[in-house]
DNA sequence: ATCTTTTATCGTATTATTGCGATATTACGA
DNA sequence: TCGTAATATCGCAATAATACGATAAAAGAT
C-alpha cells in the first residue's frame, strides 16, 4: 500500500495497526468469525464457505497467520486452523485500553460534549 | 489495494472491515489515541504531533472521517476533530460480540483445547 | 509406483495506499 | 483589499493488496 513510515511510530501503535490491517478485509472477518463460531477449521471447509478461489483464501489465511491472529496445524494432508489465543487476548487488551480511555475522557467532559462536539471548547 | 469482492460478504462484515482498515495504519492509531486522550483536536495540533507532512496528515484525517471514526467541525479557519461517538460505540459493539463469541467457544471446548489446538478433534 | 486430495506458492493484471510538494480554498486580521 | 494562517485537494512516483489460474508439494489411497 505504498511506503509507510512505520519507524516513526511506537511499537505499540505499529502492533495495533498490524492486527487491524489483518482484519481489514471482509473475507478475513468472515474467516475469523467462522473460527470463533466453530472450532472446526480445516482449510477446505473455509474455502467452501467463502466465495473466493482456493488460492485467494489461502492467501488470506496466510495474512491472518502472519499477523499471528490464527494458527495452522498440519494433520495429514490437511491443515487445521484456529484462533491464536495469545494474539487474540493481546488484541482484546489493546482495545480494552482504547475503549477505557474513551469512556474516561467522555466522562470527564460530559457536560462540554453534551451538544456533540459543537461548543467552543469541545476540542 | 486491488479489487475486492465486497459484494460477496455481509454488510456487517464489510462494515467491520471498513473500520479496521481505517485503523490499519500507525499514524491513524496515533491520531485516534491522541483524540481519546485529549479532546483538543485542532488539526494543526495533530499535524505538529505526527512525523508526517501536513498533506499526509490531512489525508489520514480524511480517511478516518470517511470511515466515520472521527468528525471535524470548522471553527473559523481551523478544524476541530473529535471521536465520532456513534461509530465508536458501533465499533465497540462489533468487537464485544466477537470477544464474547470467543469466550463462549473457548469455554465450551475448554478440555479439547487444553493442549492448544493439537488434539485430533480440536479443529 | 501412480493417482488423488489437500494446501501452498508463483506469476501477473488490476487497483489501492502512502507520502509529499505544489497549489487551491477558506477565514481572519491589518 | 491584501496578506497571512490553517486545511484541503491535486498530481505524481513508489509500493502494497486483491484475485485467480496454473502449478508445485506433500500425504494418502489404490
Amino acid at each position: 500500500m505504498g511506503i509507510s513510515k512505520t519507524e516513526s511510530f511506537s511499537k505499540r501503535q505499529n502492533d495495533i495497526a498490524v492486527l487491524m490491517k489483518a482484519l481489514a478485509h471482509p473475507a478475513r472477518i468472515a474467516i475469523v468469525e467462522h473460527l470463533l463460531k466453530t472450532n472446526s477449521c480445516v482449510c477446505g471447509d473455509i474455502v467452501d464457505k467463502l466465495p473466493l478461489a482456493q488460492a485467494t483464501v489461502s492467501q488470506h489465511l496466510k495474512e491472518l497467520k502472519g499477523a499471528g491472529i490464527i494458527r495452522g496445524e498440519i494433520t495429514g494432508s490437511s491443515v487445521c486452523y484456529c484462533i491464536n489465543d495469545t494474539t487474540w487476548k493481546r488484541f482484546k487488551g489493546f482495545l480494552d485500553v482504547m475503549f477505557t480511555k474513551y469512556e474516561r475522557t467522555k466522562g470527564t467532559q460530559a457536560e462540554k460534549q453534551s451538544a456533540s462536539c459543537s461548543s467552543d471548547e469541545c476540542c
